[in-house]
DNA sequence: ATCTGACCCCTTTTT
DNA sequence: GGGGTCAGAT
């Protein structure tokens, strides 16, 4: 074995002389198909790693021979550093990448012979809903009824599954012709018909514009491996071991990808011997995928479970083998997850278990609504940095849906909270940004229409709707791209002389930027300023008004040092690559990478969560219709896939996990009442420490039997204003269907069940005392929110109750029917005045405080709605509260 | 051609 | 709350 002198050869006993057994065999592993079910946790990429420094140094193999597939880049760079640090800069030389990625450098390298110039441009959503607004605006398809969105989305599931426009025209409309102009199809019943012709005409356009969207970096590559013996060859001889991380979450297409460039198929009439001591030099390459099904996530998105479930019988001679071991969580936060994901049908049972101990118990609150929520959360992040010492950036907070970070943020802000927002509208989406890119892509690429067409106008130069049209209506009578058309505008019948005036400058200052980015002398950075001032861009937002347009200008000049920093990265940096970078960017791309301290709270969903960790977890929103999300309740495979969803909330948290929910939560503008979520009653109950166990909407709603619960607990709600009849009976015992509710005992004992439907298991209560069987068997009905405006489900208050408690803190009351606006500040949002009397306070008392948790009343100044108490919080100091306005609660 | 205001629908999750 | 679209005014 010849040795590479940038290698680091590694005894064998250096790469598995600290790894449990399981994880020694997954390095090892001598054969042509691996599978590592790795639960969470349990050191995967570490396995990984390992794995392919043992075949360097113990297989022999060579770093170009390696060919390593992760989900984000970010988890490429760090499998690059980590090898880097294990094996030397020889790691520099192999390839890990994403798929898309992978498939970019590919095609770049080899795409002609399916058509595709290197300089190919990559479509993002927004570039790909452009593209089908322009088709169904020439197809005269209404764009309502059939939304791009929703065409889109068909096409990227044909794409997913390697299914062609070619046979889907063939099968559903044969006489369309892509590229035919005058074409009308309407709105025919037939949708499989329209989607088939504008699928083919999508592809038409991109082909004509040497684009290519995300869905087809992956057909492509396939097309191109299936079509191109050559190359397909190429790239069997050179990877001869493939590996894949986060393996559930591939769909078809990458799926077949990853066949294709192994060879898998090509090599059948000739079986590999399993016993084989390394993968050689012909035949089928080895493959290594490391995966968890309980963590795929991105069904919606076309993966396919069954690639791993089914990997067994797909890849011949195949070996699993299972980490169950985890090095993360401590047992409590196991058991949670287990006990939720069990609750999940139909898969191979797995218990992961730990030698970390039982940890400290789960903690749960209960907010009246979702700012209330986020400021509890907030105050509890600076206790834990204040008392105990734990770092901003150890601490992360996670949510379903995007939308749901306002209200987390809003609350960090007050609170004075360093924290990071890892997702939601991207950089490189912005309109700004877009435009800037816009121009880059339409240098590198002319024949780019979309872009071309996007900054024809942009900024004004009074280039509209009519100087498009006369445009492209040369450029189709042509057959030409757009910008082509430009170029020969003296050629052009019946253009207006002040059209064509300023269709010449258009032309003059694409040329000049053409030049510009031409001289080898500019770099990305340079052209990227070029473009920005001769564009005018910059000037026209300088001269706005409008605030927003300030941060815009802060963006553009963010955008020039990014293009900075990439050439900095990047021998001999082009503008090609430099957008390359822009395109294939993920949200978690953004995240510090490991040992790098942000020194902030981070932000984000639960899948942008997926694959990292953080000693102290919050997961908020846990409720019915926000988590599990209201589109995916009432599919049995999707509620399995947000089960998922939550295991790997779940499994984030190393140290410290928090569930929390709010009973009331605005979306778009209603308040709507929400029912714990599910997957909190999957967790068994003595795991978790609720700090607040019910809102206050509840307390008041359960009050009305007051049985079998805590005075101390609730204490203050023991008076009952509302006697039994307003609250009891049909609509709310109809919710939770249980005679159990009649009798009172089940809201207010310690475990409260709703319903034994299918996946909700009973459990003996503890905690309250009482015991609650199973309540019934109403099943999934229970569930879901409830809007308060809708008529027949709202709870039944009568409208003179509908006024607040004695202390008037919850003001849950009918929303009016949106009018006058003042809708959301009706509804039992954060009152400005909390109702609290300063008769009932007292020096001594304890109280709670949103921000700073626990305290004790040492000054109380009576001045009637102007009341100020003092009240000491301990390490968080000593405060004076304007009582009626302060969020605190009296113990 | 462009600006304004009144609607409309809507929102999972993302490489 | 928000952005996108459309009609009507300038």
């Amino acid at each position: 074995m010849q040795q590479d002198p940038d290698l680091i050869a590694r005894s064998a006993n250096e790469l598995v002389g600290d790894l449990n057994p399981q994880q020694a065999e997954a390095v090892q592993y001598r054969g042509p198909a691996l599978l590592i079910g790795a639960g969470a946790g349990s050191g995967k990429t570490r396995v990984l790693t390992r794995r392919i420094a043992y075949i360097l140094s113990q297989f022999g193999a060579w770093p170009s021979q390696i060919l390593a597939i992760t989900f984000t880049n970010k988890a490429a760079a760090e499998m690059r550093e980590r090898l880097a640090a294990l094996i030397g800069p020889v790691a520099e030389r192999m390839w890990v990448s994403t798929f898309h990625s992978a498939c970019v450098r590919i095609l770049r390298r080899d795409g002609k012979s399916i058509g595709l110039d290197p300089g190919f441009s990559i479509y993002d959503t927004a570039d790909c809903e452009r593209l089908v607004k322009l088709i169904a605006a020439d197809l005269n398809i209404d764009v309502k009824r059939y939304t791009p969105r929703a065409i889109l989305s068909r096409i990227s599931d044909y794409k997913n599954n390697l299914e062609g426009w070619q046979d889907k025209l063939r099968e559903q409309a044969p006489d369309y012709r892509p590229g035919q102009r005058g074409y009308q199809i309407g709105n025919p019943g037939n949708a499989e018909a329209l989607y088939a012709v504008v699928y083919a005409e999508y592809q038409h356009r991109l082909a004509a514009a040497n684009a290519v969207d995300f869905d087809d970096l992956i057909g492509r590559t396939v097309e191109l491996l299936r079509r191109d013996p050559a190359v397909a060859d190429y790239y069997r001889h050179k990877f001869r071991y493939i590996l894949v991380d986060e393996y559930q979450d591939t769909n078809h297409a990458q799926y077949v990808l990853v066949r294709e460039l192994a060879g898998v198929d090509a090599a059948k009439g000739a079986p590999v011997p399993a016993d084989m001591p390394y993968a050689g030099r012909e035949g089928q390459a080895w493959i290594t995928v490391v995966g968890d099904s309980d963590q795929s996530i991105y069904a919606f998105r076309g993966a396919d479970i069954r690639n791993i479930q089914d990997f067994e019988q797909d890849f011949p001679n195949a070996k699993t083998i299972m980490l169950e071991q985890n090095y993360r969580s401590t047992q409590t936060i196991l058991d949670a997850a287990n006990a939720v994901i069990s609750n999940n049908e139909g898969r191979k049972p797995k218990k992961l278990w730990t030698a970390l101990g039982k940890g400290e118990p789960i903690v749960g609150y209960a907010a009246d609504n979702a700012q209330q929520e986020a400021a509890w959360i907030a105050g509890e992040i600076a206790r834990l940095h204040g008392e105990e010492a734990i770092a901003y950036s150890d601490m992360a907070v996670m949510y379903r849906a995007n939308a749901q970070s306002r209200s987390l943020e809003e609350a960090l802000i007050n609170a004075g909270l360093p924290y990071q927002l890892v997702g939601g509208t991207r950089f490189y989406e912005r309109r700004e940004i877009k435009d800037a890119i816009a121009y880059l892509q339409a240098i590198v690429n002319p024949a780019d229409d979309v872009n071309m067409r996007r900054i024809l106008n942009v900024p004004k130069r009074g280039l509209g709707a009519r100087a498009e049209a006369i445009v492209v209506g040369y450029a189709d009578m042509n057959a030409i791209p757009f910008y082509a058309a430009v170029e020969r505008l003296d050629s052009i019948e019946g253009v207006p002389t002040r059209t064509a005036n300023q269709l010449r400058a258009f032309r003059d200052l694409m040329d000049g930027l053409r030049k510009f980015a031409a001289d080898p002398a500019n770099r990305p950075s340079d052209i990227v300023a070029e473009v920005l001032s001769k564009s005018g861009l910059l000037d026209e937002l300088r001269k706005s008004e409008d605030p927003q347009d300030a941060s815009r200008v802060e963006n553009l000049s963010q955008l020039q040092s990014v293009a900075a920093e990439f050439e900095q990265n990047t021998p001999d940096a082009t503008l090609a690559g430099f957008l390359e970078t822009t395109a294939l960017v993920a949200d978690s791309d953004q995240l510090p990478g490991e040992g790098e301290d942000s020194g902030k709270v981070t932000l984000m969903t639960l899948h942008t969560a997926k694959g990292l960790e953080y000693p102290v977890v919050f997961l908020t929103g846990m409720e019915q219709g926000t988590f599990p999300h209201s589109r995916a309740m009432e599919d049995a495979s999707e509620l399995s896939e947000e089960r998922r969803l939550a295991y790997v909330g779940i499994t984030r948290a190393k140290r410290r996990l928090y569930v929390t929910r709010a009973a009331v939560r605005a979306q778009w503008g209603q308040a709507n009442e929400m029912m714990p979520s599910q997957f909190l009653d999957e967790i068994p109950s003595d795991l978790i420490d609720w700090k607040r166990r019910e809102a206050g909407v509840e307390r008041m709603r359960a009050n009305w039997s007051n049985g079998g619960f805590d005075d101390d607990e609730f204490g203050g709600w023991g008076d009952d204003d509302f006697g039994g009849t307003t609250y009891g009976g049909s609509t709310y015992g109809s919710s939770y269907g249980s005679s159990e509710s009649a009798s009172g005992s089940s809201y207010g004992s310690g475990t409260r069940r709703f319903g034994a439907g299918a996946g909700s298991r009973s459990r003996g209560g503890s905690a309250g005392g009482s015991r609650s069987g199973s309540a019934g068997s109403n099943g999934r009905s229970g569930y879901g929110s409830r809007s308060y405006g809708s008529s027949g489900s709202s709870y039944g208050y009568g409208s003179g109750s509908g006024s607040s408690s004695r202390s008037g803190r919850v003001t849950t009351r009918r929303v009016a029917p949106k009018t006058g606006g003042s809708a959301s500040s009706a509804a039992p949002g954060a009152p400005r005045d909390n109702g609290l009397n300063i008769a009932d306070f007292h020096v001594g008392d304890r109280i709670t405080h949103d921000m700073y948790g626990l305290g004790t009343v040492v000054d109380t100044l009576d001045k009637g709605a102007k009341s100020v108490i003092t009240v000491d919080f301990g390490s968080a100091g000593t405060k004076r509260l304007m009582l009626n306005r302060a969020p605190i609660e009296k113990l």
